[in-house]
RNA sequence: GGGCCUGUAGCUCAAUUGGUUAGAGCAGAGCGCUCAUAACGCUUUGGUUGGGGGUUCGAGUCCCUCCGGGCCUACCA
């Protein structure tokens, strides 16, 4: 049995997030979670809200909110979302717990004594209007080089020419309008990791097996131009962690908080240690995850994230955690996707393109977007959502391959048998050819669930719900009952079990589903198939059951034109 | 501009890292079955692997070039 520490990159608080931030990092990561369960291995899977910055301050000025109120209250929608895809996070935490606080300012002072971070006098934007400072991507003008009226501080979207915001021609706040800007001198520290490049660059090249994105993306940063830059990691903001504490090595901080880049992936930590307090456990109990002098030498950890987040995971936190001179544990395997496209285009909050979390829910159960968008996840290049495609795979896969399956067994054994094992009779050479088929591709699917080949696994899933609908043709339980009743006992006796192995194997995918299905066999025994043959026998005759309602409905087409046309954004 | 990824059947994707005749699912065609959610099974039609050139006994895979799609480029997170 081996530990596992399983991360999911943090959603921001400032919405619901839709399917493509799902599909990027909590899905996957659950999924891995879910299978190291049941095979028996003790996982820590943890993921939060990531509640700092200007953005969230935005949010909450416009939802007319005080910001903690409206992060609350968002945290709230979004653990409940959660719940409603299945996602088995042993703890949902907030990046503003009193324990990232805590955590964060060690991290910063700890640092701060290693000499690796400096005080940096710099020049911001300030808003009178506003009341903040503007980040520069907050403010926009007219583009010096070309023109372009709706150029950001931080480059022309028109003609990629990068700027600064003291560059642009009549520039105003993106927020409010406001044209009473000014420039104000601050202070600021930056983490000095450029200090750290060797040391990160060996820990880099010493990982094994990682996806080309993940470490290309690193690589990029390391060595491009002149090299990995030191980061601002504070900000002039009123939510955040504060810079200015007790025993922190600098002054002159006060009003200003931690960069959210800074403390976010520092909540991993923390929500662990948030999970120990929910669960009223003590300090060991989280530190044997986190420290490798407190027990977490043995721990696996893996990170699961979208492309964009891999600079910050591969860099920033590593470099926090080294620098810190404490035994921390590092990642072992950073897991990277790309993104999730809609429709022939990219998802879109601000136009409302695309499908969002809730409003999938309202729709469908969770089970039916894991399934498609696990078995179509962004792992090697970008994906596209489109209705056709979803309507299809839902019906074709879930609907007919696995569904109908179930519906054809149980019905069959209540109208021949009644509503429980049959007894008698016995197994033969088709069903010993079965028992091996299945034991062939079982193996291959747990090869793709332990390398985190998702789409893989899924095909490798969906290949073993089909052996049972080749079985059962060619068993043919419906003639065999004429002529030898005993026989077709036995078959249909294999096949209720092999239902029951279904919903064990494909609880990692399909959670929900496969909860239904062993309620209505009246079984709870979860436990992994080591043996195939024994697993297919564990349903003993005389066992009753109940014939389960439909498991997964068809995607009419009428269904698939409203939801398209619904969906698609306000333009 | 620079870097990285990507282009394979009508659609979504594979191809043991250079090795026989490029494979699956869906869609299409034909046959079978009748237990089942008009479901299932079997058979089958689809490919000059984006174009061109090169290396090699051998290229989807490596090199060059052109074309298309995408991402990143450090203050959005």
């Amino acid at each position: 049995m081996a530990r596992i520490l399983i991360t999911s990159a943090l959603p921001y608080i400032n919405g619901i997030k839709h399917l493509g931030n799902l599909v990027g990092s909590q899905l996957p990561a659950d999924l891995y979670a879910r299978y190291m369960r049941v095979r028996g291995h003790e996982v820590m899977f943890i993921c939060a809200t990531d509640e700092h910055g200007t953005p969230a301050e935005i949010a909450a000025a416009k939802a007319g909110q005080p910001v903690a109120e409206y992060c609350a209250e968002m945290y709230g929608v979004q653990a409940e979302l959660a719940r409603g895809f299945g996602l088995s996070f042993d703890h949902f935490g907030r990046s503003s717990s009193a324990r990232n606080h805590a955590l964060t300012q060690h991290f910063a002072k700890r640092l701060g004594e290693a000499g690796l971070i400096e005080q940096v006098s710099e020049k911001q934007v300030y808003s009178h209007t506003d009341g903040r400072f503007l980040p520069d991507r907050y403010i926009e003008g007219t583009c010096p080089n070309c023109g372009y009226e709706r150029a950001r501080g931080d480059q022309c979207e028109n003609c990629t020419m990068q700027l600064t915001p003291l560059e642009l021609i009549e520039p105003r706040s993106t927020i409010s309008g406001a044209t009473d800007l000014e420039v104000r001198e601050t202070h600021h520290l930056h983490l000095r990791q450029s200090k750290l490049r060797d040391t990160l660059d060996q820990w880099i090249d010493s990982q094994r097996g990682w996806p080309v994105l993940t470490t290309s993306i690193a690589k990029k940063w390391l060595h491009d131009g002149d090299g990995l830059q030191d980061r601002g990691i504070t900000r002039d903001l009123d939510w955040g962690v504060r810079v200015q504490f007790d025993g922190a090595p600098w002054g002159g901080m006060e009003g200003k908080v931690f960069y959210v880049w800074f403390d976010a992936p520092i909540e991993y930590i923390a929500a662990t240690a948030e999970w120990a307090d929910a669960h009223s456990k003590d300090e060991a109990a989280w530190r044997r995850w986190w420290r490798t002098d407190e027990g977490a030498e043995d721990v696996r950890y893996v990170q699961f994230m979208g492309k964009d987040n891999v600079p910050f995971h591969t860099l920033s936190f590593p470099a926090t955690l080294i620098g810190s001179g404490e035994p921390w544990k590092m990642v072992d395997y950073i897991k990277s996707f790309n993104y999730l496209n809609y429709d022939g285009g990219q998802f879109s909050t601000s136009l409302g393109r695309g499908v969002f979390m809730d409003q999938a829910l309202e729709i469908l159960p969770g089970d039916y977007w894991r399934w498609w968008l696990l078995s179509h996840a962004p792992e090697n290049s970008d994906a596209e959502f489109t209705w056709e495609n979803f309507q299809a795979s839902v019906n074709k896969d879930l609907a007919d391959v696995l569904g109908n399956l179930v519906s054809r067994v149980t019905k069959f054994c209540r109208s021949k048998f009644g509503e429980a094992v049959p007894e008698g009779g016995a197994t033969g050479p088709r069903e010993a050819q079965l028992v091996e088929n299945i034991t062939r591709r079982l193996r291959a699917y747990e090869t793709h669930m332990e390398a985190m080949e998702v789409r893989k696994s899924a095909t490798e899933l969906r290949a073993l719900w089909v052996l049972g609908n080749e079985y059962l043709q060619e068993a043919a339980p419906w003639s065999s009952f004429k002529t030898d009743p005993e026989q077709a006992a036995a078959q249909i006796r294999l096949a209720l079990n092999l239902i029951r192995f279904y919903a064990v194997i494909s609880q990692p995918f399909i959670p929900a589903a496969s909860a239904r299905i062993m309620a209505d066999l009246g079984c709870d025994d979860w436990s992994w198939p080591e043996d195939v043959a024994a697993a297919l026998a564990l349903l003993p005759a005389g066992h009753g059951f109940t014939v389960p309602e439909v498991l997964f409905a068809k995607i009419s087409d009428d269904q698939r034109l409203d939801w398209e046309s619904r969906f698609a954004g306000s333009r």
